[in-house]
DNA sequence: TATGAATGAGAGTTCATTCAT
DNA sequence: AATGAATGAACTCTCATTCAT
């Protein structure tokens, strides 16, 4: 029982630290974010933060990493169904920028952009992503089989998804968005039908 | 005459900051670059910089809006012909992602990233970018024009045509892209005419 | 009985951090050798070490103390036969630099200048080494007794063997020493017979 | 002359941290001297140290440079003349441990240690420490020759001096030295005698 | 007795910016 | 106009130590 406490006690910190960091990251970016007020603003010292995480960099890629795996699972369950029109409408859902998403799109455009430039992160970002492709891939195609759809090199397609995505959050991101929410989903749903599925 | 050497040569050493300034962002990032290095690549010093400019920030705003206006009067002349098809030819040629125009993409998007952390420089960041829609819009108003097709909201459209096209930057900028040169000029026309011109 | 087993486990424990903290202290240095990982190489954690010692300093006393003791225990059986040769060869093979006895002094060296710039640990320290000499003083008065040889200030002649032992050690102690082991003995041993027992 | 003053203000500046960083390293130790306290006493900034070393190892390496090339160029004079006492003795007061001396004992004690543990740093100590033995080694060579004394291995014989001065550098740093002034230069001097030249 | 989560002071270092020259 | 010495705040990260369990 005093095991059990203290694991939760350390679970229930870590946890208080990396939602810290999801906000604080996506406030202020990664480099802008110090670990000093992450930790403050869960509640602790920076020695928290550091006796919970190697460092920095390594509690973004766990952000990012459980972000992807929560959208591909969530894109799996989408488009698990048997009727496409309300598929397409989950996966619109899945990646529309409301909520949580836009935030977590701003940290991945800024981890793009590090990947860009350290040669020594780009390696684990670069299978990180391919991945994400791969199995965002698999989730295109079976959208597009309730479609009736043939799909061919799915993984290249979902890197052009991903990459309408991630423009348009960059413009939700703004402080005068030119587009609405809904302009975002009207765009994804297009995107998807016209681009991708040829419909 | 002692004046006018003067401001000539004034203007030369601005134009190298300024040149040096472009180079170094583009490769470092805005924060990786340091005002150090930008002057010395320059071949001045730290003084230089500034003598001649009021900030770091300053000079990205300067390099920003420089290249937005060259890319709208290039899209002005690609849209001034006769041809659709050549003038759609000439816009990709415009917006691809080669020369240049890749690290431009880069710093767009950090200066987007920018703009939705700091207050004090969201203001001009939007009215620089509104004004860019609008531009760009009217670029492509001509290119439907020469297709006969009709063209409503013309800056909404030309947010989705950016915004696809700096998703597709990002991930050219990767380590590992998962879309060619080729792929990227394929995307862009398919974009505009799909998505915009509905052909 | 339960009590006695409860002393003895504490005492293994203990047996063990000293252990291990001798060869995390000679390899990396009284301030590199982070009780942390003093702890863990001895199979526990940091507790077990606070339970234990009062501090990191006090470990590090408790060796050197260990190690003083030893030696002159060492010196006393090695002067304590009727030939005068053999006690010398004796002496040298107690004070030469092989096996442990480099290590130890590292560490008495480092303890040397920690002493300097402490002066709470000063104290304490002069008292023990201020005792280390009389007792290898009259160590060495044995040996002069062998060689039929009179010695004066015993305490004072040990100090300068000593100095001259730890500078020997200390380039030992480089990466590409000047001297060798043989060097080491001949040396010890010269400066016994010539310095100290003006043979 | 603005040129010069704007150098000379450099090169104060410079002295003050230097004269500051011999002090504090040697009250503190390397490690127990933080930039922060050097700048401090040289009534600067962290920000000035930095702008004049590349790092604290870097000073800390030069402020032995320059002491080792020191006491080469003295020991080279106090062996010039055609006396051997003379030669002798003034050999001794460049060895012996008054004034400065003993401070840079410390510090090359410290720094013999951490080039025991770090390989980085290992080679350009190396490197320093030869050449201080052949040079020492050469003015041993001329105080022999002016004892009409042969000299075998002067790198060598260097060595086990320094070793030697070293220890006793060590004793005098204590709290409470067994060794006075005069005993260092008596003990320096019997060494230099029976040990090196075999009088 | 031993654990290990958490503290908090402090480390070295970087850099945009200022200002006397 | 250009220099570059100096600032000073901010950064990531380390670690001896404490204490509730």
């Amino acid at each position: 029982m005093t095991r059990l406490s203290r694991e939760k006690a350390r679970e229930a910190t870590r946890g208080k630290l990396i939602a810290a960091a999801r906000t604080c990251f996506a406030q202020h970016g990664f480099a802008g974010a110090s670990v000093d007020v992450i930790a403050e603003t869960a509640g602790y010292t920076k020695g928290a933060f550091y006796s919970n995480f190697d460092s920095k960099e390594a509690v973004f890629f766990l952000l990012l990493e459980d972000h992807l795996a929560q959208e591909i699972a969530r894109g799996r369950s989408a488009t698990a169904g048997s009727s496409f029109n309300e598929a397409l409408n989950r996966m619109i859902r899945v990646y529309d920028l409301e909520g949580e998403s836009q935030d977590w799109c701003l940290l991945a455009v800024e981890f793009a952009l590090h990947a860009a430039r350290s040669e020594s992160f780009a390696a684990r970002y670069t299978e990180l992503c391919g991945n994400n492709h791969v199995q965002l891939g698999r989730n295109l195609t079976r959208l597009a089989d309730l479609a009736g759809r043939p799909m061919n090199k799915p993984a290249y397609k979902a890197s052009k998804f991903l990459a309408f995505r991630t423009g348009l959050a960059l413009d939700r991101t703004a402080p005068a968005p030119s587009l609405t929410p809904g302009d975002v989903r009207g765009a994804l749903g297009g995107f998807l039908r016209k681009v991708l599925l040829r419909i």
